[in-house]
DNA sequence: CCTTTCACG
DNA sequence: ACGTACGTGAAAGGA
């Protein structure tokens, strides 16, 4: 087999790229796009011609060999485009990364440097292939020779490849003849000036009658038509000049080891690393390579690690027995579509085993053996998202006892803006030692690949390593804790966490499927009568859902003022269409239409897709560490966000019903818990004393802003109040709160003015906490919960602003999350104590439901009011609210 | 995949 | 003069 060598043309491939894909740019504004347009380009040949060598050919600034000579004549060549410069040293680096050499001299043109190394390669019995933008480059064809020009389109990136027999066969001469096609035509972009009045057509009609511009100036008067003929002769000598322009040198002394091309291992750490900084998503898939040995996972130094795999019941009995001796381990359930297929466990400091599942070794024989060390009080266990391997476990009934930490959890409470809580974050950051990530072997998506496929070497290095990686880093978030002062929240407050939330998901929340589809199909009436209103009005049909159709619809063919535009084109957001109003009546059903249809999409059959078709329960998933101020969330479904507002929506919650006849639902809320949560950290006299009296906040508020008498506040003026109030909250501006009420900057400035006169504290505490979040660079909850706000100390106003409110806002919502946290503890486990059969079954912020046993009511409320109301002891009471319902509209 | 819209506290 | 409230998740359209 002859060595394939491929030899590619830097500057004109990144410069093609430049204008082939759309702007892209990394964090420091640079762009990247040519770099990536590159990358494409050359993964995509990389794939076709699988080439044994490699090397890339650049210009180097200075003036070179032809470039000289061009001086003399003309002036100056024209460089690359000034946005594509600071991108050459970038694609260098990654080059230089993926272990590609660079062709370069001082002195002398790529397209010389390339020529010269082809002819010789070809010499020398290679196959050279030759990538460039240019078209210059395809007087070098030959039968040996390929040249390929790839052509960056919409669909994807065309190739154009030549041998010596294409470029006559599509043009009609011999590359040696495409030499003097272009000393005729001359080439704008590489300045060569050819012969005025010749262009394309009229350069290669010539060279193929006379071969060459020596010949054709000899025959000149022949040529037709006659502005070319005597064009020819007048610039006799330029025509010359840009031969010696347009002719690639291949005789540049330049020696080629070849072996320093050899195209290795490319796609390697360091590379990843500069894909991910740059944003090149898609290529990080190319970085697992299943059928080989994953030099990724091989390569990541869990220094010490000692890995093996076990496959048989009786090794794994013997692994179990060494685990209880240990007295502690880490473990990660492997799953695939919702059934595991393995587990990995680390103990002993080194030990890390891989277990797998065979035909020979069933998952439910491997969990049958692990049953005993997981049920253990005495063995510990540190687990990373131990609430989804609860669940698992739970599936071969198993209950995990003796979780002693979670390094998911411990992660997050460390640093809550954090996107993910991977195994590969855990150890750059608490080992110092990079470890590839799931995506980074399997991939993700549609094309995520099974971790059987890897080879079992790499297998059993890749999941024992995540169990290495959190055994390690375990001490070290706990060290990380401790100097920050969250012990107490982590030890008390996230950790027991964990068992309450597996507890809700577990239990889940019973729906009244026949009420619900019910409920969508009288939705579906009413949207079928109001679209087709709809398209009446505007005499047109067209796609509601469609907020640029519907864009088009009402500001262009109704002529409707517009009143905000997007990003992409007119806002038709129900804000912007709320004063639209009175100015058309298709305005009202389009409103109206935009409500049933969210009912119906969102509630109705999102509800439906998640319904257990054998018991009618919801089982939504509780995630602890997504929000940056300590919340949790809800999702599939989301039950934090359900109707209640509007009396259509509202309806929906008479689906959320109690699992059987001898339940009800009691629903708790805390009154204006974020409100009292400043007046404790505010320690302000006079809001502090608002809430002991127990009166209405807003009234209040209104009495004290608006100076009059409390029994003479009018409803409008509790309504501002109640506004100022939120806004406080927030982190107040002037202009926001007067969109909000529809006021005049003026005025909201005068309420904010007079609300912090009456509460000088609050005034005390935003400044303070924003001064303390400038110096310390993070803001802390009453427990302790920290967030850190780098966009606080930034030179640009927006985003210090945003920083600023940050800061206000995260401590008050935050510390009332933490509150309502350890309510929800202490209720459970009041109600498992007591051996209760009441559950609690959701929170949604500021609010507590249970799902109660007729004969516990009173109990019941007695423990929710009680521990909630004393989940902390802050200077003003906290109070609750409650309900009881047959179904979740009732507790209201 | 990103944008727009809209549901909640 | 800047560009506007804090925290979420889901569905749909349209590249």
């Amino acid at each position: 087999m002859q060595k394939k060598i491929m030899l590619v043309d830097g500057h004109s491939i990144i410069n093609r790229a430049f204008y082939g894909v759309p702007l892209l740019s990394n964090a420091e504004g640079i762009y990247t796009n040519g770099v990536y347009g590159f990358l494409n380009i050359l993964f995509k040949l990389l794939d076709e011609d699988k080439p044994d060598y490699i090397a890339v050919a650049f210009d180097l600034s200075a003036p070179t060999f032809r470039h000289e000579a061009f001086k003399e004549y003309k002036g100056n060549r024209k460089g690359m485009p000034e946005e594509l410069k600071p991108q050459v040293p970038l694609l260098k680096e990654v080059l230089d990364a993926m272990g590609i050499k660079r062709l370069e001299k001082e002195g002398y043109e790529a397209d010389d440097i390339l020529g010269t190394a082809a002819k010789r390669a070809e010499e020398q019995g290679m196959e050279p292939i030759i990538v460039s933008g240019d078209r210059d480059l395809l007087q070098l064809a030959t039968d040996k020779i390929k040249i390929r020009i790839p052509k960056t389109k919409k669909g994807g990136t065309e190739i154009e490849d030549y041998f010596a027999k294409d470029l006559i066969e599509k043009i009609g001469v011999t590359p040696l003849e495409y030499i003097d096609v272009k000393a005729l035509m001359g080439d704008s972009s590489d300045n060569i000036p050819g012969v005025p009045g010749i262009g394309e057509k009229t350069a290669i009609k010539i060279i193929q009658e006379y071969h060459n511009i020596e010949n054709a100036i000899a025959n000149a008067d022949y040529i037709k038509p006659s502005r070319a003929s005597a064009n020819l002769k007048a610039y006799e000598e330029q025509a010359r000049q840009s031969k010696y322009l347009a002719t690639i040198c291949t005789e540049v002394p330049i020696e080629f080891d070849w072996e320093q091309y050899k195209l290795d291992s490319i796609m390697n750490p360091r590379v990843y690393e500069l894909f991910k900084q740059l944003e090149f998503k898609s290529f990080l898939d190319r970085f697992s390579m299943p059928s080989e040995s994953n030099s990724l996972i091989m390569n990541s130094n869990l220094s010490e690690g000692e890995y093996r795999a076990v496959g048989t019941k009786e090794d794994f009995e013997k692994i179990v027995q060494e685990i209880f001796e240990a007295g502690r381990f880490s473990f990660i359930i492997f799953s695939e579509n919702h059934k595991p297929i393995g587990i990995s466990f680390c103990y002993a400091d080194i030990k890390g085993i891989w277990v797998e599942q065979s035909e020979e070794f069933t998952v439910e024989e491997l969990m049958a053996v692990a049953k005993p060390l997981f049920e253990s009080n005495t063995v510990e266990k540190i687990a990373h998202n131990a609430k989804d391997d609860m669940h698992i476990l739970k599936h071969f009934g198993i209950t995990l006892r003796n979780l002693t930490f979670d390094t998911m959890i411990g992660g997050y409470v460390l640093n809550p803006t954090k996107e993910t809580y991977g195994y590969d974050d855990l150890s750059q950051e608490f080992l110092g030692q990079t470890f590839p990530s799931e995506e980074e072997i399997l991939g993700k998506g549609k094309s995520k690949k099974s971790i059987m496929d890897l080879e079992e070497k790499d297998r059993t290095k890749f999941a024992a390593g995540q169990a290495y990686i959190i055994y390690h880093s375990e001490k070290q978030i706990r060290k990380k804790l401790k100097e920050n002062n969250q012990e107490q929240l982590y030890y008390e407050i996230e950790h027991p966490l964990i068992e309450v939330l597996f507890s809700m998901e577990e239990y889940g929340f019973k729906i009244d499927t026949k009420k619900l589809k019910e409920y969508v199909t009288e939705l579906e009436e009413k949207i079928d009568i109001l679209t087709k209103e709809i398209y009446d009005i505007a005499g047109e049909e067209f796609n509601i859902n469609s907020p640029k159709q519907l864009g088009v619809i009402l500001f262009e063919k109704l002529m409707l003022p517009m009143g905000k535009k997007t990003k992409t084109g007119y806002s038709t957001a129900a804000e912007v269409l709320e004063k639209l109003r009175n100015k058309h009546i298709i305005i009202e059903k389009i409103l109206e239409y935009r409500q049933l249809i969210k009912l119906k999409t969102t509630y109705g059959d999102g509800l439906f897709a998640v319904v257990n078709k054998d018991t009618n329960k919801v089982h939504s998933t509780f995630n602890q560490t997504i929000t940056a101020t300590g919340r949790i969330s809800s999702t599939e479904p989301n039950l934090q966000n359900i109707p209640i507002k509007l009396e259509m929506g509202r309806k929906i919650r008479k689906v959320f019903i109690p699992s059987d006849e001898d339940y009800l639902l009691l629903d708790a809320d805390y009154s204006q818990i974020e409100l009292r949560v400043l007046a404790h950290i505010a320690q302000d006299e006079t809001l502090i004393h608002a809430f002991r009296t127990g009166e209405d906040i807003h009234k209040i508020t209104a009495s004290q802003v608006f100076k009059v008498p409390f029994d003479e506040v009018t409803p409008r003026q509790r309504s501002n109040a109640k506004a100022v109030n939120f806004g406080i909250v927030y982190g107040i501006g002037a202009f926001s709160l007067s969109q909000d009420l529809n006021i005049s900057r003026k005025e909201a400035e005068a309420y904010i003015e007079g609300y912090f006169e009456k509460y000088p504290n609050v005034r005390k505490y935003m400044d303070e906490t924003i001064k303390q979040a400038r110096e310390q660079g993070y803001v802390t909850t009453l427990f302790g919960r920290r967030r850190v706000i780098p966009d606080i100390s930034s030179n640009n106003f927006t985003r210090r602003s945003f920083g600023e409110r940050v800061a206000m806002n995260t401590p008050i919502q935050g510390t009332a999350a933490d509150i309502i946290k350890i309510a929800m503890i202490k209720v459970f486990n009041k109600l498992k104590e007591k051996n209760l059969k009441s559950r609690l079954i959701l929170q949604v912020h500021d609010e507590l439901l249970v799902e109660v046993h007729k004969d516990e009511v009173d109990e019941v409320k007695q423990i929710l009011k009680h521990e909630m109301e004393h989940a902390a002891k802050l200077d003003v009471p906290l109070d609750v609210d409650m309900h009881l319902g047959k179904t979740w509209f009732e507790t209201k």
